[in-house]
RNA sequence: GGAGAGGUGGCCGAGUUGGUUUAAGGCGCACGCUUGGAAAGCGUGUUGAGCCGCAAGGUUCUCGCAGGUUCAAAUCCUGUCCUCUCCGCCA
């Protein structure tokens, strides 16, 4: 959610902004509800004072029959205004949430995905000497995958991953985990990149994989129609995201200046409805209800927050690059990046059974807007509080990760080279 | 799942027959006095959020959270979340 003080002061801008990312606002709205709110807050306070005094003069005696009198229509008149201001405060929570975060300016204007930007191309579009199989081929034919028997017990999309591709998965998590907690590494990636950032080092965590309405809600990544399981008996939603438990554990908080940034590495499995992609990638690992996935998620002061986004997408680079995987880095559109975002980058990876690029990277830089509503605060050394700014990332994505390492890796007889780095954390295995 | 206890300010902790508590006391922290310097001592300040105001300042809310009773709620009632203890179950 935005500063209503932000709010008041830039209208024009909120509405430009916000339809840039499709979303009409009527601010007018907004800010008229925002000024009766204030108004009757007004009175009720000075009723309230009213009150107040009336006790303080009784100190602790019985108050006489007439300042009896007096308290009870004092009381009736708070009732009554706190009854007038109630609709006006719930309708402007709801118009406040509404508004969607202001993108920054090096965001491109678009109207949907196809306005991203290739920010660039990294490595060239793998060739084989053979007609590529698909990774779901490849991974069926193999008995990696066994997606009919999972059909069987757990409907569509849902897969039975199985022998040395499983191998594959633990590790790219040991990889990845082994670069983020390495300070030298991370030294090396901030000099490349040009970053004025700390280089403390992630700390690998493993959340919660369920949250509660009011959490899930406050974080501003609940998008319950499409995306998240609920579960019927419970206030709990399942996590399509590590991030969805993580970006809000610091909630009602407010931490010292000093233990920021906080740089989380989470392993989960997350679950997703995909109501309305039916038909869609119905082959191989690319869009399951279930996959796991190993996110980074920073917590920043104002000032750094922009370059953690940054940084975060040069780690997803490194990654890539150390795999040896050809890419490419989008932009995307205002369209695209997502109500809590004020920036968001793609990146897309080779796919040689579809010939073109898909996408297994997000980054997403929501500035305050995450955190006014989780109230997670820090304190500078002058005694101010401040909003944190948040960041979250993919490291890999596992499934679609694997499915590229196997296209793009695959060899004619079937079977699936090794990535150099991955090697040692997969018993010496040069070939799956 | 059953039985019980409890959630108070940065921390500890008092307050629960409703009214000198707009939260005692202590610790910590900050600033000042004192000192050659320090400790001790003394003094002042120290949750967070909003509104009005150029400011000085004023004002409201905040004792897990949400309702309710009352002239008046940390205190009583209801719901809810969380923590702890014992039992049961469980990887």
């Amino acid at each position: 959610m935005l500063d209503i003080q932000f709010i008041r002061d830039n209208q024009d801008l909120i509405v430009l902004k916000s339809l840039q990312k499709g979303y009409k606002i009527d601010v007018k709205e907004l800010t008229g509800c925002d000024e009766k709110i204030r108004k009757l807050l007004g009175e009720i306070e000075q009723v309230r004072a009213e009150r107040n005094r009336l006790s303080e003069n009784s100190k602790g005696a019985k108050p006489s029959e007439e300042d009896i009198e007096k308290g009870k229509n004092l009381r009736n008149r708070i009732s009554e205004l706190e009854t007038e201001l109630d609709p006006l405060v719930k309708k402007f929570d709801e118009l406040i949430k509404k508004i969607p975060n202001i993108s920054l300016d090096d965001v491109p204007v678009g109207e949907s995905e196809a306005d991203n930007q290739v920010a660039k191309t990294v490595g060239e579009p793998t060739k084989l000497d053979f007609e590529p199989k698909s990774h779901g081929r490849l991974g069926e034919e193999r008995g990696f995958i066994d997606k009919e028997r999972a059909a069987k017990v757990s409907g569509a999309r849902f897969a039975y991953v199985k022998g040395n591709l499983v191998l594959l998965q633990f590790a790219i998590i040991q990889f990845v985990i082994s670069v983020l907690t390495d300070p030298d590494i991370l030294k090396t990636i901030i000099q490349d990149n040009n970053l004025e950032i700390s280089d403390k080092p992630f700390t690998p965590i493993l959340p919660p994989a369920l949250v509660r309405t009011d959490a899930y809600e406050a974080s501003a990544r609940l998008n319950a129609a499409e995306m998240t399981y609920k579960l019927e008996n419970d206030d709990l939603w399942l996590n399509a995201s590590a991030e969805h438990t993580l970006c809000n554990m610091y909630m009602d908080e407010i931490l010292p200046e000093s233990s920021l940034p906080l740089r989380y590495i989470g392993f989960s499995t997350s679950f997703r409805r995909e109501a309305g992609t039916y038909g869609k990638d119905t082959e191989g690992l690319l869009r399951m209800h279930q996959f796991d996935k190993l996110e980074m998620e920073v917590f920043s002061d104002q000032q750094t927050g922009l370059n953690e986004h940054k940084f975060l997408i040069a780690i997803q680079e490194y990654l890539m690059k150390k795999l040896d995987l050809p890419y490419h880095v989008l932009m995307k559109c205002t369209a695209d990046i997502g109500k809590p975002n004020a920036r968001g980058v793609d990146i897309e990876a080779w796919f040689p059974s579809e010939n073109k690029y898909r996408e297994t990277h997000t980054a997403d830089y929501m500035t305050d807007y995450q955190a006014r509503r989780l109230k997670t605060r820090y304190k500078t050394a002058d005694g101010q509080t401040k909003l944190v700014h948040t960041n979250d990332a993919t490291a890999f994505a596992l499934g679609r990760t694997m499915a590229t390492i196997m296209e793009n890796y695959q060899t004619k007889d079937g079977r699936v080279k090794i990535p150099e780095v991955l090697r040692k954390f997969m018993f010496n295995m040069d070939e799956i």
